[in-house]
DNA sequence: TTACAAGCTACAGCAGATAGAGGTTCAAGC
DNA sequence: GCTTGAACCTCTATCTGCTGTAGCTTGTAA
């Protein structure tokens, strides 16, 4: 049986996050001692290995429920595990594209700025006008 | 004398979020109507602007919150809005660099997988063991 | 005058944790 | 058996950057 801290510290998750992963229904509810603390299976920390190598990859935690339970049935037909790491694929590659036009951007700001006076500075003049833009970057968080 | 829907939709800002950002001292305080209805002038559009083109470049709330103060002080050197901008850049690479290496190691997972039964899905076995990966990827939140 | 769009405040909620307060339990050493 | 202290417990608050809802009031055009 496994104390918390060495599932921690095992699949380099904070205690804190491991319980709340638990509060979430992501980790199944461990068992307790008399006292109180919580107790863990090596089956308890395969799934939060997983878990934490899907969050690696960047799976959301709705994902990584829905792989969770695809993996603890393996009759199933992985289509849909694939289907769904097909769209986080997907994800990352509009977030790439996206990131990829702001560094153009911020490239060409840093570089054309002279480190003169505020007045002007085009890091700032660029911020204030858009239309100096060569993009329409239009998504915020990307 | 601007109402908060006009500057809403001049900016493409929510209404909310206009009121958020007052809230926490990025736009300042409006003046007020006798019922108590928000009023703006030109240069509190200007200032929304900027703040939303700067969110559009990914910068923080709080490195906005920088580019403001510097922005109203024209006489100073411009030299720290660079270093700002520069920083913001330098995550944004960072950004890219851990995206691709997902990206990489997500398109391997699908590629490999043939679409079988869960019991032997590529996917799924990829994401139980961290040691099939090439990359570290270390980082979670990319 | 009336209708109703647009405004107001206050509060809750999202992801995905993380931190702290204040208290309890476990396990090793003596 | 007792003491110590690290590790555990629960509960609540906090972070970023908004967004949504409820329930009410104001502004403006017909």
């Amino acid at each position: 049986m496994l104390a918390i801290g060495t599932l921690s510290s095992k699949t380099g998750t904070k205690v804190q996050t491991i319980r709340y992963y638990e509060q979430i229904g992501l980790m199944n509810e461990a068992g307790r001692t008399s006292g109180g603390q919580r107790r863990y299976y090596e089956e308890d920390l395969d799934r939060l290995a997983f878990i934490r190598h899907s969050r690696q990859l960047g799976f959301s935690l709705d994902s990584i429920r829905e792989l969770l339970e695809l993996s603890d049935n393996p009759a199933q037909s992985c289509s849909e595990a694939d289907s769904i790491a097909r769209r986080q694929l997907g994800q990352v590659e509009q977030r790439i594209k996206r990131l990829q036009a702001l560094k153009k951007e911020l490239k060409r700001m840093v570089v054309e700025c002279d480190g003169e006076s505020v007045a002007e500075c085009k890091v700032l003049e660029v911020l204030r006008d858009h239309s100096e833009c060569l993009t329409e970057h239009n998504e915020i968080g990307a």
